[in-house]
DNA sequence: GCGACAG
DNA sequence: ATCTTGTCGC
């Protein structure tokens, strides 16, 4: 009976950045995508391995948003593709400098950065490109959100493609904290293991905390997007990882962020 | 009531 | 997210 929940809390936040009842809108356009989550392998393809077959894992992407500190409003969407059978080469990169209007609100990152996204995968779809990716990493999370919808899954069901989320901060969700977490990785049973599975209070496994590298000792957060399992998601990653963050999202971030200072340049007076 | 809150 | 060179160490 008390009218005070965490919705409505998030209406009255949003009505500072959106505009009235845009949150509430967007948390029922999150509800009605995720039904179309799909939490299992669904793909033709066999993860990498000596004799197979079947169509090889080969094609990873990753894509990455900008934005000018300078000018807010400024923006730089990248898509990039790495060849797993070639030590992670770059096959395929692609970037689209637009502005943005849509605000950053925590739990709604998709609304401001998925367009941009989509556009880029389309665009490159439509010249029939051989390096499409087979799979795509996403720098934001997929199941690990609020609404079990975050950026990752979202993407992936405009898209229709797998997709990984990968989190380089925790968003609290379910119980989690960030304070929490780093207890559990510092705990004196999880000190070596690499991988720490993402429980809620609930019981739901969100995802998982990985030490990428043997010398980060911050985590990943690796979650569910979308036509994956954690465990195909998890040996993605790690197939990936020549630093603490994966190469389709690092090559995709350290791209965007130049493309986007050259294109600030150009237009200087 | 206050704080927390991916990028 | 963004501002930013050098620098400490394997």
């Amino acid at each position: 009976m008390e009218g005070v929940n965490e919705k409505e809390n998030e209406e009255v936040e949003a009505q500072k950045h959106s505009g009235p009842s845009e949150l509430g809108k967007w948390a029922e356009i999150q509800d009605m995508l995720k039904k179309r989550v799909i939490t299992e392998d669904d793909f033709p393809w066999r993860l990498p391995s000596l004799q197979s077959q079947h169509q090889q894992l080969r094609y990873v992407g990753g894509v990455d948003v900008s934005v000018s500190k300078e000018d807010p409003s400024m923006a730089c969407g990248s898509l990039v593709v790495l060849d797993l059978h070639h030590a992670l080469r770059l096959v395929y990169q692609c970037h689209t400098v637009l502005t943005l209007d849509v605000p950053y609100v925590p739990g709604f990152l998709a609304f401001r950065e998925a367009p941009i996204l989509v556009h880029l995968l389309e665009k490159m779809k439509s010249t029939a490109s051989p390096f499409y990716p087979q799979v795509l990493m996403v720098d934001g999370n997929g199941l690990l959100h609020p609404r079990g919808f975050g950026l990752a899954s979202h993407l992936g069901v405009l898209a229709n493609l797998p997709t990984i989320g990968i989190g380089k901060n925790l968003h609290h969700v379910d119980g989690l904290t960030r304070s929490g977490v780093k207890e559990l990785l510092e705990a004196e049973e999880n000190r070596t293991k690499d991988l720490i599975t993402l429980r809620g209070s609930s019981g739901f496994i969100w995802g998982v905390a990985m030490r990428s590298t043997q010398s980060s000792l911050k985590p990943l957060f690796v979650s569910i997007g979308h036509r994956i399992s954690l465990d195909t998601a998890i040996k993605v990653v790690k197939m990936t990882c020549k630093f603490r963050v994966p190469e389709p999202i690092r090559q995709a971030d350290i791209r965007s962020r130049k493309h986007l200072r050259k294109h600030q340049i150009g237009r200087l007076e």
